[in-house]
DNA sequence: CCCGACGAAGGACAATTGTCACTTTGATTT
DNA sequence: AAATCAAAGTGACAATTGTCCTTCGTCGGG
């Protein structure tokens, strides 16, 4: 039984994360989100709109969003991660080398998310070695999971793509409209509908 | 005019890399190449193979390599990296995790490159501030090169990826051989062959 | 000098995938 | 309840790309 007086253990997401890393107390943690603001956004609003100036990089908290470059000439959206609970959202590159947004990220749901500007981001990496730990092990999952999705991407046809997908993100797969699960895998929505046909 | 005992300045591709992220005198540059192993490696040889252990990240001082992963059912590969001078390359995933290598680079030159283990890595890290943070401006280029090629497989036919190789690497493609471009760039090298033919 | 290995080009045909048009279904709005 | 709209499935056909095969030229070793 836990103690009467035992303080309540907000249960959060981030906290989590960062706690699998390198475990935190409950008051580094509360200096860490102090640290982050949060946004609330609605269906179909914009998180980053390209030629924007990037100031944030997310930490979604709720909901389900979707990065993806627009092709000028045909109107085209690619998109290259969706990103849901737990996970990390933004143009990563823009957001480092503060130079404008060449991707467009937008909520498919309502969304709650935490964001951190570069400059609190190196703040709280240089006070606190855990967090600055935390950070590089994010890194390399970043890279990894987009290395993973290079590899998805070049190795075989619409239906390895598709397999491997539903094999990687089952939860995905009933939650995201198919016609952008087929943008992601690279395929028209007609080709992704036949695929699982058979 | 130099002074006549001007210490000899020797040229170093790894020195020039670092320098232009942060500056380094020439005895820390010593330091910091006392950590590396060379390698000498005859073409076709391996540098890193499925299966293997992967004790370390590579520098290209020259030669050419292939990074792939190779499909067991069919015998084919997917190149996802080319590397020359001044590159970097190893299985990323395998070095940090200490786990089996998932990809294959060999040599499609001979070549000469430059070892660091994981252990060597960290401990420069830790001791020089200078060298922590070319460390993780590289980890950026590293995502930042590897979303740009994901966008190119992305977007787009055959043609415009082929285009977007030429623009973005002009130098390789008069020195790796026709299929292997065509293997990197997800398509057949008949198909290849025809799109330079317009 | 010839031979074999390799890289490259291209023809013929098959397989895959995209595009367009139409239909159905279910949710949302009025 | 009717109207509207977004999402998804499907058929017909066109475009793209892969596969198989043959030919050609270059380079280096015997």
């Amino acid at each position: 039984m836990l103690p009467i007086n035992n303080p309540i253990v907000v249960q959060h997401l981030l906290k989590d994360q960062i706690d699998a890393i390198s475990p935190i107390s409950d008051e580094e943690f509360a200096y860490i989100l102090s640290h982050f603001v949060v946004k609330k956004l609605k269906k179909h609003a914009f998180l980053v709109q390209q030629g924007d100036h990037v100031k944030y990089d997310y930490f979604v908290m709720k909901g389900c969003l979707k990065a993806y470059v627009a092709d000028e000439d045909t109107g085209k959206e690619f998109i290259y991660q969706f990103a849901v609970e737990d996970w990390w959202v933004t143009d990563r590159e823009a957001y480092f080398k503060k130079s404008a947004a060449t991707i467009n990220v937008d909520c498919l749901e309502d969304c709650e998310v935490l964001g951190i500007t570069l400059e609190n981001r190196e703040k709280l990496g240089a006070e606190m070695w855990k967090y600055e730990h935390f950070l590089s092990v994010k890194a390399n999952w970043g890279y990894n999971s987009l290395q993973k999705r290079l590899q998805m991407m070049i190795m075989g046809n619409a239906k390895k793509r598709y397999e491997s997908f539903i094999q990687q993100y089952p939860h995905l797969y009933n939650r995201i409209p198919k016609s952008f699960i087929a943008s992601y895998l690279g395929v028209s929505r007609e080709t992704l509908s036949r695929l699982y046909a058979l």
